[in-house]
DNA sequence: AAGTAATCCTATCGCATTACTTGGTTTAGA
DNA sequence: TCTAAACCAAGTAATGCGATAGGATTACTT
């Protein structure tokens, strides 16, 4: 039931990004070397937020990533989904993908499964990285 | 943050221990066929449960596994908890454990992952066997 | 044009875990 | 004594994780 380092390492390069950007592009080593985390290890991370559309490269000497889109409207959920795959305890509770479990019908921990599950899709889409960078004005 | 067959297994398991026990021991061999699972692979899943203090087992002819406490008294999260480890997002939010992170103490997603952690806690230790095997009667 | 600082890409590697299988030994009721 | 059950130990294929290595490409600066 752990996120691995790669969802933990990512989640804290984004807060740091918002932290550390000042109307310029953060570099990767900046990143690795403020958070305590092996560089390359990172590039593979950041390749996977830069695929799922998180962020945006500039390449070339001052270069560096951006937010794609403001802190306010990045959940956590969707650094997570990106980096873990889907955030649910068991995979017959994901809703949209037809994951066919052919005893859904006779299983009686499944609704306990999907219980579990709102409650943690609850606190992911509601947090987002302005509320991780600014603690103080959380708005719950 | 998926949960493994190990804990899946476990838990379906004891549901089913509870619902076709008759004052009579349950044999593996007949939860396994029942649930479809593996029986020499759910025989080391009880293993776990029996060393966890969780479920009984009567050797010999006409033996099987009898539940250790009644099962209004046993949650979820003890079972999950003993076939899983910690049911936290992340090692550095486990209370009770010196869990050193030399970083706790500027970490910005420290609370975000205590506050998961805590729901996911809420969820695990207010459900109870007999919640999910009489789902009608749910206290919640 | 050259230098340089950055992203990007691909491959590999050791290690641990998972989900299982195999082949037995021991226990105790009929 | 037969038998049905729990118990035990070892092995195994597959997978993923965290990391390393070595380069190729891009773009800014001098």
């Amino acid at each position: 039931m752990l996120v691995s380092s790669r969802g933990r390492y990512g989640l804290r390069s984004m807060v740091d990004m918002v932290i550390n950007a000042k109307n310029s592009p953060v570099p990767l080593r900046a990143i690795a070397e403020r958070q305590g985390i092996s560089e390359s290890y990172l590039e593979q991370v950041f390749a996977i937020l830069r695929k799922a559309g998180l962020i945006n490269a500039i390449r070339g000497s001052y270069g560096g990533y951006v937010l794609a889109k403001p802190p306010t409207e990045i959940t956590v959920g969707e650094i997570l989904l990106a980096l873990e795959g889907p955030l649910v305890p068991v995979d017959c509770v994901q809703d949209g993908k037809n994951v066919h479990c052919e005893r859904r019908d006779i299983c009686l921990t499944q609704p306990f499964w999907k219980e579990l599950s709102d409650k943690i899709g609850e606190v992911l889409s509601s947090t987002t990285l302005q509320d991780l960078a600014n603690p103080d004005h959380k708005s719950i």
